[in-house]
DNA sequence: CGAACTGCATTTTTT
DNA sequence: ATGCAGTTCG
């Protein structure tokens, strides 16, 4: 157990070899676990270690299937391979579209069936809500039983399981807040500022993500290594960690990143504690393996060495998240990391027509250090990969606009279509090409909802219920409504509560016992603090719902929204009946704000036909019948920055991004590249992406605008590609383009783009996508005179609003 | 305390 | 160009 503690951690570059020596000691004490009919279970702990005991079900061990289990047959040789290796460390390299998510859901389901292990001692893991929402699902149906009880979730999500029962390993209480970014924010400005560090020169921000670095790769501040601190405030970023972590203990609170890290540190000082989960977890699944940071790899590998059933699946060509500490190389060093590990090759492709395919593959095959895979498919030709070359942004959006028109003429759902882009500020140009157009249309991946301001408020007024000690909740609405307790109470109060080394809202409370303040700021305070009281004894046996509503209506806060005039007021109260509503499915406080802060998502699961606009790392996982790749320039697409900061790295990783792109097409791919195009309000001419020469020429097409270059814009299909973007470049600096006429804006509301059937009324409520609320004012067949809340009265086609 | 002004940055994003 | 955040002024 020695070798595990010291400064293994500390370096990096060493930490594989290193820890992988001093994790080998443990032994493989696999105690046969506790015995029980697992489909009856149902946990009355979320938090236990131990599942219900052999006293509270009956004894049953579930029935093993037949021979052949018929849901093995739909699976081709290598899935079902994937599949039966059920022992031993296994590495699935599954290239899009091979079925990863049929063969990770198979092989959980077959693990339960065979009777390998029950739920409880099974560990998958995944990175997003969705992916363990969508395993969980089709677990479920595959079993037809309910999955409660499973250990599976995100990597935080169970973190934070395990870190809840046993908080007081790393000092903090077992109902610890979990801190988002936002609060990480404040709270280093806060310690930034004790400092007496420029702000400006060093802002807080840069600082969470130092800290956050730090410990995606495991370090805690005792093993960080000097040279790691240097750059940011002449080398104080690692005593600001340190600092920073104190004062999460005090707040009694866990960021993002400590949810791992914590485990990792209690794995570390308790060996006991380690060796309970590694005897449990008999079999571990990890989902989109490329994508873990060394701090989740080293959690993995703890927790991998008593049974040694790891089984990662994973796909390097799709490793786009280095920047936020992904190591591809957790995927490619595998088979050294979990000595005699099985590799299975997931190559067959079920997604997208050989074209596509065939570009795709062209496209990555320029990275090097690729594991390497071919994907072949056995589908028919189809279309080749387009490439469309315009003038301009403005263009680019009009061209990929009329294709979704005519796409949609075809009867082509919207849904099956998206519009991939690489930074988040193109999808405006395309938005209002499609508001324009009457095309409905839905940005995936905006705000989401817990991070919109009165709901980070009514949640703080929630957090500071739940866990008197957490002061960036009570200072984040001490004074919202506004209650006359602004910058000069809250200093005397921070004065009070660091001389005794109370948490603020017991500062509060003695405060008001004093003639510290003013008559006015008194009583002001002492109307909180005993609200506080009050609504905290509520708290026991009223459910959460009803006590957020009493809140949020007692503290006038509801009636601050209600009074303003500013314009997005009522939408602001809609949100926050929402957030009630939301709340009606909690039966604890507790449970609801890990909800809030770790699972729950932005709703936009309104099943209306819409075209997808999204960037290109959101889409990975997703596919579409079509899909259009906008703004292939060199600076936007392998993107400047990345290739600035990452080198040859960075631009593999955006070849990856391309590749990514390209892949999620199922019929129909299609590349377009401007000329020219506004960055950051001036005009810049561009070139095309060098990713657009890498696609082989014989699955391609190209066509360019007239007058864009000489020919007449026939393309010629393989050979024409140089061509046409040797040419481009040429025509771009000899022809001065035509002054280009802006086309009135005439909707052309008789195009059957969209035919949704309205069953709408005046006067009722409905939500506009860029216009925001309004209420119905007149209807004239399947046109709408609105009255929006901020935009005004607008005319607009039924199909793009939604009845709210 | 709120409104107005100024300066500044502006890839990707989950939890 | 644009929006946001932080600061300053009334």
């Amino acid at each position: 157990m020695a070798g595990f503690a010291g400064p293994q951690l500390s370096r990096p570059s060493a930490r594989f070899g290193d820890i992988k020596d001093s994790f080998y000691p443990y032994p493989g004490a696999a105690g046969a676990p506790d015995a029980g009919a697992w489909y009856k279970n149902r946990m009355s702990d979320p938090f236990a270690l131990t599942e219900p005991s052999q006293e509270s079900v009956p004894n049953t061990e579930p029935a093993p299937m037949p021979d052949a289990p018929v849901y093995l047959d739909q699976l081709n040789d290598a899935q079902r391979e994937a599949v039966l290796t059920t022992d031993g460390p296994v590495l699935v390299l599954a290239g899009a579209g091979t079925g990863k998510t049929r063969v990770l859901t198979t092989r959980l389901a077959h693990i339960l069936i065979q009777g390998h292990a029950r739920p409880w001692e099974v560990l998958a893991v995944t990175f997003t809500n969705r992916a363990a929402r969508q395993m969980q699902d089709r677990v479920m149906s595959l079993l037809r039983r309910p999955t409660e009880g499973w250990w599976v979730g995100t990597f935080h999500a169970i973190g934070a399981r395990i870190l809840r029962k046993h908080a007081e390993a790393v000092g903090l209480r077992s109902n610890f807040t979990i801190l988002d970014t936002d609060d990480q924010v404040r709270l280093l400005k806060q310690l930034l500022q004790a400092e007496n560090i420029d702000e400006k020169r060093w802002p807080a921000r840069v600082l969470v993500n130092i800290i956050q670095r730090w410990k995606d790769r495991g370090l805690t501040p005792e093993n960080v290594s000097d040279a790691d601190g240097d750059e940011f405030a002449n080398g104080k970023a690692i005593e600001l960690y340190k600092t920073y972590q104190e004062r999460l203990k005090t707040l009694n609170a866990a960021d993002f990143g400590d949810l791992l890290l914590h485990n990792l540190t209690i794995f570390q000082n308790h060996p006991d504690i380690l060796k309970q989960y590694q005897a449990k977890f008999r079999y571990i699944l990890v989902d989109e393996y490329q994508d873990t940071n060394v701090s989740q790899y080293l959690w993995l590998r703890l927790l991998a060495q008593d049974h040694k059933n790891i089984c990662c699946v994973g796909d390097d060509d799709q490793s786009i998240y280095s920047w936020r500490g992904a190591e591809v190389g957790n995927i490619l060093r595998f088979e050294d990391d979990f000595p005699g590990a099985a590799v299975v090759r997931l190559e067959c492709n079920y997604r997208s027509t050989p074209h596509i395919l065939a570009a795709a593959s062209g496209l990555i095959a320029h990275n090097e250090g690729r594991l390497g895979k071919t994907l072949w498919t056995e589908t028919n030709d189809g279309e080749k990969v387009r490439i469309k070359g315009v003038w301009d942004g403005e263009e680019e959006a009009r061209f990929v606009g009329e294709e979704i028109e005519a796409l949609h003429a075809k009867k082509h759902p919207l849904n099956n279509i998206a519009v991939l882009v690489r930074a988040g500020f193109q999808t405006r140009e395309f938005e209002e090409r499609l508001i324009t157009l009457g095309v409905p249309y839905r940005v995936v991946g905006g705000p989401r909802f817990y991070e919109r301001q009165e709901i980070r408020d009514a949640v703080a007024y929630l957090r500071v219920i739940a866990q008197p000690a957490d002061d960036l909740a009570f200072e984040r609405i001490i004074n919202v409504p506004k209650r006359g307790l602004g910058q000069v109470t809250l200093q005397t109060l921070h004065v009070l509560a660091r001389s005794q080394g109370d948490p603020l809202t017991v500062a509060a409370a003695k405060l008001i016992e004093t003639d510290e303040l003013k008559p006015k700021a008194r009583n002001s305070l002492r109307e909180v603090v005993t609200d506080f009281s009050r609504w905290r004894s509520l708290a026991s046996d009223m459910p959460p719902s009803e006590l957020a509503a009493t809140i949020l209506d007692e503290s006038g806060y509801t009636e601050m929204w209600k009074k303003s005039k500013a314009l997005d007021a009522p939408g602001r109260l809609d949100n926050l009946k929402e957030f009630i509503v939301a709340l009606e499915e909690f039966e604890t406080l507790q449970a609801f704000l890990e909800h809030v802060s770790l699972v729950m998502e932005n709703d936009d699961s309104s099943d209306i036909d819409k075209v997808n606009l999204m960037t290109l790392h959101a889409a990975k996982g997703l596919e579409f019948t079509t899909v259009f790749l906008p703004g292939w320039e060199e600076g936007l697409l392998p993107h400047q920055l990345s290739l600035d900061e990452g080198g040859t790295a960075g631009l593999e990783e955006e070849r990856r991004l391309a590749h990514v792109g390209l892949t999620r097409a199922r019929e129909r791919a299609i590349v377009c590249f401007a000329a020219n195009r506004r960055v950051y309000g001036n005009w810049q001419s561009a070139i095309p992406s060098r990713f657009i020469d890498e696609l082989p020429p014989e699955n391609v097409q190209a066509e360019a605008d007239a007058g864009l270059y000489g020919s007449a814009g026939q393309a010629s299909g393989s050979g024409g590609l140089t061509d046409v973007t040797a040419s481009f470049g040429q025509g771009n600096r000899f022809s001065r383009r035509r002054k280009k006429k802006r086309q009135i804006e005439d909707v052309d509301w008789d195009q059957d783009i969209v035919q949704l059937p309205g069953h709408y009324g005046t006067g009722q409520r409905v939500f506009h996508q860029k216009f925001g609320y309004g209420r119905i004012v007149s209807i004239d067949g399947n046109k709408l005179e609105i009255e929006f809340e901020k935009a005004g009265t607008k005319k607009v086609m039924d199909a793009f609003v939604e009845a709210v």
